[in-house]
DNA sequence: GGATTATCTTTGCATAATGAACTATAACAT
DNA sequence: ATGTTATAGTTCATTATGCAAAGATAATCC
């Protein structure tokens, strides 16, 4: 009566093949989460991207260009949320005595307090969201994804 | 000697837990395809955005809003793509009859050529970044992603 | 029927993201 | 040492995104 479990997954039309729907999934769930995650924040005064910047930064301070590989964007992206947090007092920038071309981006105390007081609500948040999946579901998401994640970068990575 | 696979994956500091680690996960893997999908459309003279829009217009023209809710995102994202895309010639605007809020958007001649010449390309191309993982594997992950997808949806529609 | 309420789209504003160009500094190579 | 190349960060232009507000039209409620 029907090969699929009830409605095809949104995002592309024609046979997606395994691959697409899959991906399609993971684009929609994405989505979904990161509204969440917004409207969390949202009280916070806090935007998305701002919340993981702080996450990164330490007090010692940590090279901008460190904190944008590891959330796999741009510099340039990070410039202008930097100067947001800076404005909020949560981050500040210091110079690198070691090598005057990084600049490091230290978390403030307010910073600190601030992440303290929102994080473990936050990762609450986000396990309260997968509650569909029990423990072990999710292990087993977790090891596939990993598994692709792993493909793609070191497919990325032989140029 | 270790209970995690080999190294922890970016994107939280402290102890992040399982569901934690599982969406920063899906976060990375989101970024990274649409970093390779943005590569791939850009010799077409097309963005992700304007592509997905593409993907949803039909010759006899789908309200916009109709696109806006399979795209989970606001209208007024939308605006400004189809602008685009009209401005390229693959799509246009059209009154609907029935109900005069609403403009159609339509799939030009151009627009359904353009369709046909890239999309195969661009599945092939999906699928084959998920080449780590076995069929059964991808098979597994989308059914564990679209039970989360689901969870994700109705805990949504309870307001 | 007229008022209220809901829906569809656009507009304006703030934030974000990419890519390219640019400045400054560092590392390297002969 | 000097010239070349590489790296760190910012700036700018374009596109995208969310939210709030507004205008037009439709549906509903006495």
């Amino acid at each position: 009566m029907r090969a699929r479990h009830d409605q095809t997954p949104l995002g592309f039309e024609s046979s997606p093949g395994l691959e697409v729907e899959t991906y399609t999934l993971i684009r929609q769930i994405n989505s979904l989460m990161e509204t969440h995650n917004r409207y969390d924040l949202r009280r916070e005064d806090l935007t998305v991207p701002q919340f993981q910047i702080l996450n990164y930064a330490t007090p010692e301070g940590v090279p901008l260009s460190e904190i944008s590989v590891r959330m796999l964007c741009d510099n340039s992206n990070l410039t202008g949320i930097v100067d947001r947090l800076i404005a909020k007092g949560y981050v500040e920038r210091r110079p690198d005595p070691q090598d005057r071309r990084v600049s490091l981006i230290c978390l403030t105390l307010s910073g600190a307090e601030k992440l303290r007081s929102i994080r473990p609500r936050h990762h609450e948040s986000i396990s309260q969201r997968m509650q569909k999946l029990s423990k072990h579901e999710v292990s087993q998401l977790r090891n596939l994804l990993h598994t692709l994640f792993e493909g793609l970068q070191s497919s990325d990575e032989e140029k």
